[in-house]
DNA sequence: GGTTGCGTTGGAAACGTTTCGGACACGGGG
DNA sequence: CCCCGTGTCCGAAACGTTTCCAACGCAACC
């Protein structure tokens, strides 16, 4: 910039202003001034404009497990679409599902003077934030010890609104796998608990089945336990995509057809054998939410209290939600 | 930093050295200083760090397309977790297959001082970067302009892998969809072209379809077409994994089933209607080689020419590969 | 003609680190 | 006793911006 200075025969401060707003600078000025910054190929040094005293890079961070979930990706992809086009880049910092590396992750980023963090948070404690001097915007889940905004789904409603589908079927063995302790996990159980209270229902407890692991592989085997017990459900709520996946597999390799719900939209769904009943939310506008609510708080535009965006679940009938009971433990039925 | 001096009564040269490496200084004082460092709570400002001349910071860009796409998805993950590793953290641009837009994203990338650039190129003129003194890694395609290292799969290869595997079912009229000009594209034409000349057999050129997008809807489309036709194709190569989701929606629709093989490995191929016959590489392989290469430039160590790594493909047989051509035409043929 | 005010410009300070030359203390060798 | 080397430590300079204050020219006004 010094350069461009030189060249154009003015002040560090002109740069500067022609380089950013740029008014209270003359037009034949600024323009010798963009002359020589097109002359020199001069670009802004981001890092020392982040330097600064109270300026924060333009950057977001985004904290999130894997990339490979479609979930997660599309988190990604639309956080990613709605801070671009404010001239924010975004750092990602992937955790593999391991709280102290999130931690570490965490503070990796703050450490590089991100101006906000969207962080889909793991359980453990996130207090260590609370005096970062960052605004957080948490997605899918909120987080313990700390009040911060919050972007998610209507957990409680979606896993109410796929168990009532499986109720008014006439289903009254309701199984529902749930991956470990996530926060959205003890919501959708709770709406899959009220489905059956409101029908006068009682949940056998031995069909809530709570996975070591949030895997296809480990619901698959859940599921195949589930479907040579005895007295197997006649139906199924998987409350991930991944588990969808898993159960689908178990069930196919056992032959049996019990009705299935899942918890989240996925590719293909509507392409298999049997396409899929789910339970779907707009996941991107998610991401979109809290880009834009991050945004909003970095740059002081916002400044209520936490708030809590709460986005709606819908159900999508394909088919595989749709079987009645009877269809389940006898292959030929009707 | 001052103020941990200032806490610990040594002066910031020592406090810098304990920070980093740490050596040069008496063990007492850098336990004392190590003290000041937890009391305060402090944490090294990397931007300011990043500020000092020939430093970079210790971040990686990654610019991409889509992340909603699972081929892109993986590459993020594995790439992710390499930099990760190694104490880099990721800075992500994404772009919408438009080449203006990815020029401005990269430059915006280089002036966050990113370490080095991991790209998946648009088309376009990639010349601009020749300059800009920062090691990049192109992924999955070769970029023009500039010669600099490059990760990817062997499309060639791959593409007449699957081109012989249908040829080999007997199979004589085989259509192959391609996404438009990547450079990709154009390798996977040339290995069904050497397939179809290996085997002696002529291309029926009106079987080469150029899609006008990469989308699975432009897909279907194609493949309406291509099987209302009088003469349509016994068996279909879809050379990009949205491309094959399009193929089995059109072939749904039509009803009829000729052999598929697909490019690229996709989540739920083997539970499909036809589990579905696929030519796939270590797309994971693929990022985490990008990411090694380019922290090896970064740091310096590796001054070799520009390296160009190339990824075996591998053909998945499923079934949908292996229907003889004989099926396709008349639904209850045999 | 002096004063005031405004639009424009210049340049120093500040940001938080790393690095580098030098200072200081101490001990050993001449 | 002096000199020198070694190990430890200090603090100024530098990095490339932004911002703030001062200064300047000019016109309008008193």
């Amino acid at each position: 910039m010094i350069d461009v200075a030189r060249r154009a025969g003015v002040g560090l401060g002109t740069v500067s202003r022609v380089v950013n707003g740029g008014h209270g600078v003359r037009d034949e000025t600024a323009e010798r001034v963009r002359a020589a910054i097109a002359e020199l190929g001069f670009q802004r040094n981001e890092v020392a404009r982040a330097l600064r005293p109270g300026k924060k890079s333009s950057s977001l961070a985004l904290v999130l497990g894997d990339l490979t979930n479609p979930f997660y990706a599309t988190i990604a992809k639309s956080s990613l679409e709605v801070a671009g086009q404010s001239g924010f880049a975004v750092v990602l910092g992937s955790v593999d599902e391991d709280p102290e590396g999130e931690k570490r992750a965490i503070q990796e980023l703050v450490s590089r003077q991100v101006a906000g963090l969207m962080i889909v948070p793991d359980q453990g404690d996130h207090s260590f934030l609370a005096g970062a001097g960052v605004p957080v915007v948490f997605v899918d889940r909120p987080a313990h010890g700390i009040d911060a905004d919050i972007v998610m789904v209507d957990n409680e409603g979606g896993g109410r609104l796929a168990t009532e589908h499986l109720l008014e079927q006439g289903h009254r063995r309701v199984a529902i796998l749930l991956a470990p302790s996530y926060y959205t996990t003890g919501r959708r159980l709770r709406g899959y608990r009220r489905a059956h209270r409101s029908a006068g229902i009682e949940v056998d407890e031995s069909l809530v089945v709570q996975l070591p692991e949030g895997t296809a592989e480990a619901a698959e085997k859940a599921t195949l336990d589930l479907m040579l017990r005895p007295d197997p459900p006649t139906a199924v709520f998987a409350s991930t995509n991944f588990l969808t996946e898993g159960v689908l597999r178990a069930l196919r390799e056992v032959g049996r057809e019990p009705a299935v719900v899942g918890f989240d939209d996925f590719r293909l769904a509507d392409m298999l054998p049997t396409p899929v009943t789910v339970v779907a939310s707009d996941i991107a506008e998610l991401g979109r939410s809290a880009a834009r609510l991050l945004l909003d708080r970095a740059s002081g535009t916002d400044t209520r209290p936490p708030q809590r965006i709460v986005l709606p679940c819908a159900l999508i009938q394909r088919g595989s939600g749709e079987r009645p009971p009877d269809s389940a433990p006898k292959r030929k039925a009707r």
